[in-house]
DNA sequence: TCTGGGGTCCTAGGACCC
DNA sequence: TCTGGGGTCCTAGGACCC
């Protein structure tokens, strides 16, 4: 009967895990002990005031990304402390992220050593995911020589926990059908949308596994953590993540922020601040071609609570003086709080964030993508920007970059 | 141990318009 | 006369993520 084998064999495809998720291990660290190999196999902290990124030995010490230097010292002083190098990360996220680019053009950065590949229609010619999953992690090995994490799953959520879970320098693959039994023995805080507030209120109501939060059902979360935030987690408990890989995402908002410190600040000095900032970012809009409306300032307290007051322009922009007028504006207006609470951070943002110099539609890839992931980015790409009329060839006939969300210059 | 810099999303009240 | 409902935009704050 060749009939059944070909059905049984159409279930197989259609029902395997076909999203991949790829995370740098320590990502800076481990740039670090690439680069010095005198570092290797050391605990390894990358910044001073607070840790940025600690390597896996130092780790195993407790030290923790955003601790304070001194309590990370404290816990470890064997470590090599060395400051950032932001510049060798960056060139280092983009050699990975072309790696990621060989393998399917349904790349969906999340951060500078994150994302989401969608390895769907892939099958005939790179192989079944879990391959080209591990092909993946020994060609970032090879090629960049830094160690990289892949979990594979039939949805995005789940292909992130996995990689969590197989963390460091691993490859785990939830297969169809097994989601529920490798999510519900774990921790709540697994959950994508679960921080320290949640997990508090969560644990109080003896909620502490996925399992857990499961059985209590949707009306009951939302009503202890609003609507939005309780569908979120009931969905994503019983492994609803409906969420595609999605490729070309544009930054919503660009920002800048300094810590200032705790003594007091004259407003000579915060201006001057404010003038760094504003120039930053609006030379960060200027060269990524994007402009703004919402300009927001951000502030920062002695006693670590935080305040924002914004104001949008009539106008986008990606002018310094616009923006920076606007910030006056708003500091202006927020000196009695300033004065009153003391200033340690200051911010500048701006949102809604539109195309600079006219309508530029942008494409997700050039066109030497496999066909089937060719006609899966064009559906992608008609939703996003309501284009029914989009065609392949249209697609095809495009060239441009994919512009990498949070990358620091 | 009190700490960096970059983001996203959700909520809620008020203004304003139809 | 003072009473409806619905929608969008703006502002501020909070929680969360890497």
């Amino acid at each position: 009967m060749p009939g059944v084998g070909r059905a049984c064999e159409r279930v197989f495809v259609s029902s395997e895990p076909t999203i991949l998720h790829a995370d740098l291990d320590a990502f800076y660290a481990s740039v670090e002990q690439r680069d010095d190999p005198s570092l290797r196999g050391r605990p390894v902290i990358v910044g001073g005031g607070v840790v940025l990124a600690c390597s896996y030995e130092a780790k195993a010490r407790g030290v923790r990304t955003a601790m304070g230097g001194r309590m990370a010292r404290a816990l470890c002083p064997d470590a090599v402390v060395v400051p950032p190098r932001m510049e060798a990360y960056s060139g280092a996220s983009r050699a990975v992220f072309s790696v990621f680019s060989s393998v399917t053009p349904l790349v969906e950065p999340i951060s500078i050593d994150e994302a989401f590949l969608d390895v769907a229609g892939l099958r005939r010619i790179a192989g079944s995911p879990p391959e080209i999953a591990a092909r993946l992690r020994r060609a970032v090995a090879d090629d960049v020589g830094l160690p990289i994490t892949v979990g594979v799953a039939g949805t995005k959520f789940l292909a992130k926990v996995a990689s969590r879970v197989a963390k460091p320098d691993g490859l785990l693959v939830v297969p169809v059908g097994g989601e529920l039994d490798f999510l519900h023995p774990l921790p709540v805080e697994v959950l994508w949308g679960v921080g320290e507030v949640t997990s508090r209120k969560l644990h109080g109501h003896g909620v502490t596994t996925v399992g857990d939060l499961a059985a209590i059902g949707g009306p009951t979360l939302e009503s202890l953590l609003g609507r939005a935030a309780g569908r979120h987690l009931d969905a994503l408990a019983h492994g609803r993540d409906p969420r595609r890989v999605q490729v070309g995402r544009r930054r919503l908002s660009v920002g800048a922020q300094r810590a200032l410190g705790r003594d007091p600040i004259s407003p000579e000095r915060t201006d001057a601040v404010l003038i760094g900032l504003v120039e930053r970012v609006t030379r960060r809009m200027r060269r990524a071609g994007r402009t703004g409306r919402t300009v927001t300032l951000r502030l920062r307290f002695a006693d670590f609570g935080r305040a924002t007051r914004s104001h949008t322009l009539a106008a986008a922009t990606d002018e310094t003086d616009a923006v920076l007028a606007a910030v006056r504006l708003l500091a202006a207006a927020a000196g009695p709080l300033i004065a009153e609470r003391g200033l340690t951070m200051l911010g500048v943002a701006v949102g809604n964030l539109d195309d600079a110099g006219g309508a530029q539609l942008e494409l997700p890839f050039a066109g030497d993508a496999h066909p089937h992931a060719l006609d899966v980015a064009v559906d992608d790409v008609r939703e996003r920007y309501g284009l029914s009329a989009l065609t392949r060839a249209t697609l095809l006939g495009r060239d441009q970059g994919l512009e990498m969300p949070m990358l620091p210059e």
